[in-house]
DNA sequence: CGTGTTTGACCAGCGC
DNA sequence: GCGCTGGTCAAACACG
């Protein structure tokens, strides 16, 4: 169900100087809420992040076999807009959440990207030997999701899929988030 | 006791 | 219309 086809493409070797560390990560925290308060205390959830290979966004008109294509050496960071819930008609006044999607390679599912999730459903998926796990963000009034998935390809590539825009600053300290940062690796990719 | 996870059931969209 | 699949719900459960 997952049709990722780049809009635009972020493409760096390195992401070590602020400059380009400033790029990806902004894109990132784009559907969420860029005002980052980090003052609470951060737990022990530092999961181990090895890099990012690819940032993409995911677009309506199912078409299968994409994921498959990213798991080569995609790694472009894509942003659109998703239909979402769709009643009967796409394009219809049916709200349209933007998604966005990357790949990383991560010995753990869940990136810690500073927001608190309550899982709320784990599926199997086709074609696909690992589950997708759903998370919704716990604060109040926010809506936004994400789907984690591991590729069944490559078993080190975890692909997370954010929904919607957060409604409040970051619960968790920044650190934390920018430390995963500077363990990415964007890849360039040829789409 | 509050918070988060697990897991089966349920529902809706889509293709045949 | 039916079956498949993805997405969500909610009760039970686990854990601090």
């Amino acid at each position: 169900m997952e049709n990722y086809s780049p809009i635009f493409q972020y493409s760096s070797s390195t992401l070590t100087s602020s400059a380009s560390a400033s790029a990806a990560p902004m894109l990132l925290m784009n559907p969420m809420t860029s005002n980052a308060t980090g003052s609470t205390e951060h737990q022990s959830h530092d999961k181990a992040n090895n890099g990012v290979l690819g940032l993409m966004s995911s677009v309506e008109a199912p078409t299968s076999g994409v994921i498959s294509n990213l798991s080569r050496s995609s790694s472009s960071f894509v942003g659109t807009e998703t239909e979402v819930k769709s009643g009967k008609k796409k394009a219809d006044k049916k709200i349209r959440k933007p998604r966005y999607a990357f790949q990383t390679r991560s010995q753990v599912d869940i990136l810690d990207d500073g927001y608190r999730w309550r899982k709320y459903g784990q599926k199997a998926v086709k074609n696909n030997k690992f589950p997708r796990s759903y998370y919704r963000c716990t604060h109040q009034g926010c809506n936004v999701k994400k789907q984690v998935q591991r590729l069944s390809k490559d078993e080190g590539v975890v692909v997370t899929t954010y929904e919607g825009m957060h409604s409040h600053p970051i619960e968790k300290s920044t650190d934390n988030f920018e430390h995963i940062l500077t363990q990415m690796q964007i890849y360039t990719t040829s789409f």
